[in-house]
DNA sequence: CAAATTTCAGTTCCACTGAGATGG
DNA sequence: CCCATCTCAGTGAAACTGAAATTT
């Protein structure tokens, strides 16, 4: 059943991104997580320890979203708050010993979720696929 | 600043929805409108008048959404709501002259955002961007 | 004073749930 | 009795806004 809204870029992109929410939604509330939490966590594990308003830049979350799901993440003792000495205007975000082991068990099933929304792709389309999704999103970085 | 995330599928495709989101949401703001009036108009305008369950499995919204988008087109004249003689549990949604007016307004703004999502690509990469989502969408619906 | 950071309170859009009423 | 349809009332995730308090 071919409708015009099937032929649309921004339709086929927000289905996509819709099913892939899905699947996302699915394993992580089966880790009792969600999106904001992985990606918080995902970035401290990655560039270290940082400011809320730098984390609210790197994953792209809303600085007052951020805080809330800081709120969470150091509620259960999987991060540590910290005002920085240096600039007292700012905390300073750690994944705690905790927090590592927890992300890693989230990043495993987000992995999979990968492999799973691409399995109808081979490698190769898979390459494509990322590769004309990242130039649209540099350029719209860009403007 | 090439990042964990930056090298996710899933990432990728929400990241680039967010942005055609964004692109929607401003040019169908500008006209007053939204993308549930847009899709339910749409698929009106290409199939026409119809039920709203169907109205719901064609676009994808909600059946509650269905009702609640419906009645603000109604209540602007967009869209008339008919009882059909045959099933009387049935409402038959048609459009108006006024709402097929309207929707050409509103369809050129979404041309236009798919113009701006795609600047950077070419046509055949255009092409080759919508039928690996096109693939990676049948083979969620057949899941 | 201007600018950045954190926080709170609130909005909007979108997807979804549960339940009631009506009708086939 | 069962099922489909429409409607209402509500939840919740996600992105976002405005403003206050603090600090640089």
């Amino acid at each position: 059943m071919p409708s015009r809204l099937n032929d649309m870029p921004t339709w086929l992109i927000s289905q996509t991104a819709l099913h892939a929410h899905r699947l996302l939604t699915r394993a992580l509330g089966a880790a009792d997580s969600n999106g904001y939490q992985y990606r918080l966590l995902a970035v401290l594990e990655e560039f270290g320890p940082a400011s809320q308003a730098a984390l609210g830049r790197r994953t792209g979350i809303d600085r007052s979203d951020v805080v809330a799901a800081l709120n969470e993440l150091a509620e259960c003792g999987l991060v540590d708050r910290s005002t920085d000495p240096a600039d007292r205007r700012r905390n300073i975000i750690t994944v705690t010993a905790a927090g590592s082991e927890w992300f890693q068990q989230l990043d495993n099933a987000v992995a999979d979720v990968q492999d799973v929304l691409l399995a109808p792709l081979s490698p190769a389309e898979h390459q494509r696929l990322t590769r004309l999704l990242s130039r649209i999103l540099s350029h719209a970085d860009s403007q």
